[in-house]
DNA sequence: TAGATTGTTAATCGATTAACAATC
DNA sequence: TAGATTGTTAATCGATTAACAATC
């Protein structure tokens, strides 16, 4: 049996959580400590105890041991394993622009199992050459290129007007995945994943609490 | 009494579905139809009927017909005030890195009530002078400037390694929001709101949704 | 042993969904 | 009137938190 069959699919909260359980374990000095508590990173990431202690317990190789915690190099182990770090998936990202390129020269991606192969864009001045290290291919070869390269990710960074029709492109060259960062909500067929990188969101959640920040105050 | 005081505050579940539906509203053709229902809304962003029904309610000005919906313009205006869209928040933005100038050349921020008026880095280059339409100082001025300015949201745009720091900056200046994009866990004090843009999160579900698609298969 | 910490079971909480009456 | 749609109340579901026994 596969061993990667084994590994439970973890509700999407918990996988919030772990990319800062992982963050905060590898800044730590992996001579000083051997172990950790799920008391102490509750408290550092001031979460809830036993939600920490859960969310390890899902991800960690090895138990817990009463009096000491959790063995720091087997969370680390786990963590990886369970974000998907160790299998690397091959995506292509749609839209040369400023956002685009920040993402193309992300050195972080790597390390997170996510390599970005290659580039398109509409804009004939960025074609046919390598922008932030990604050769960058005009929009009619997405297809082609992306079917015989068996991409299964498609970031989409265009403005909001194209990214329906980048969108259908990259579902006809066969991406499983897509990871939209155009403020639109985009259709796509039932068998693609589909991951909106919702900023607006975020905004409107920043200022909602300063509002209620002010309004209190008054 | 504050008009503004009597808006409810609404789940951060439901502020994040409200960006979809401005964005579709805003997409329809005005001249067409007056009205929308909530199944026809919900229908078009793969949501519950329910549901849209009820943050539809939640945020209209004015209340739903039977047999017709909720008039588009008046949803729009109520979306766009929960949203936060009409109180514009000013923000500086510390890291003038590919990311920072990603953002700092967003059109979209202007409309969603965010206005970035000044940009920070280390790096002598790019200092004093104008990039992305915003200047560039350096950061040994960001508390001072930001206090002046009565600054409420700081923008950290920076390398995990100087995140913390340029946190504690920013808190010193007064910031009372932090919106974060590098993937650390910043310690702010009680009374600071942060507001974290985890996308090794958003590329963890990816991941996971790709494994299990390939396991499910095999 | 005593006490810190894990692991598990039960209670709580909030969000989603279902059921259905009210309305135009 | 009939039927589509709203609005509301109740049921369900899943995630968080609390309580507590097990362990080293």
């Amino acid at each position: 049996m596969d061993k990667r069959s084994t590994k439970k699919s973890l509700s999407v909260q918990t996988l919030r959580r772990l990319p800062n359980y992982l963050n905060y374990l590898k800044g730590l000095d992996a001579s000083k400590d051997e172990y950790i508590s799920a008391s102490a990173l509750a408290a550092q990431l001031r979460l809830n105890e036993v939600q920490v202690r859960k969310d390890l317990a899902a991800v960690s190789p090895t138990k817990g041991k009463p009096r000491a915690g959790f063995e720091i190099r087997q969370l680390i182990i786990g963590l990886e394993e369970h974000l998907g770090y160790n299998s690397i998936d091959e995506a292509i990202l749609v839209g040369a622009g400023k956002l685009g390129r920040a993402l193309l020269s992300y050195e972080g991606f790597k390390n997170a199992g996510l390599n970005i192969v290659a580039a398109f864009d509409t804009n004939p001045d960025l074609q046919n050459k390598s922008l932030d290290g990604k050769f960058v291919f005009p929009l009619d070869r997405l297809v082609n290129l992306s079917q015989r390269m068996k991409i299964h990710i498609g970031i989409i960074t265009v403005p909001a007007e194209a990214a329906q029709e980048v969108c259908d492109l990259l579902v006809e060259g066969g991406v499983l995945a897509i990871w939209n960062f155009a403020p639109v909500v985009l259709q796509v067929p039932e068998h693609v994943y589909l991951r909106n990188e919702n900023m607006a969101a975020s905004l409107a959640l920043i200022s909602q609490h300063l509002q209620e920040k002010f309004t209190e105050e008054a």
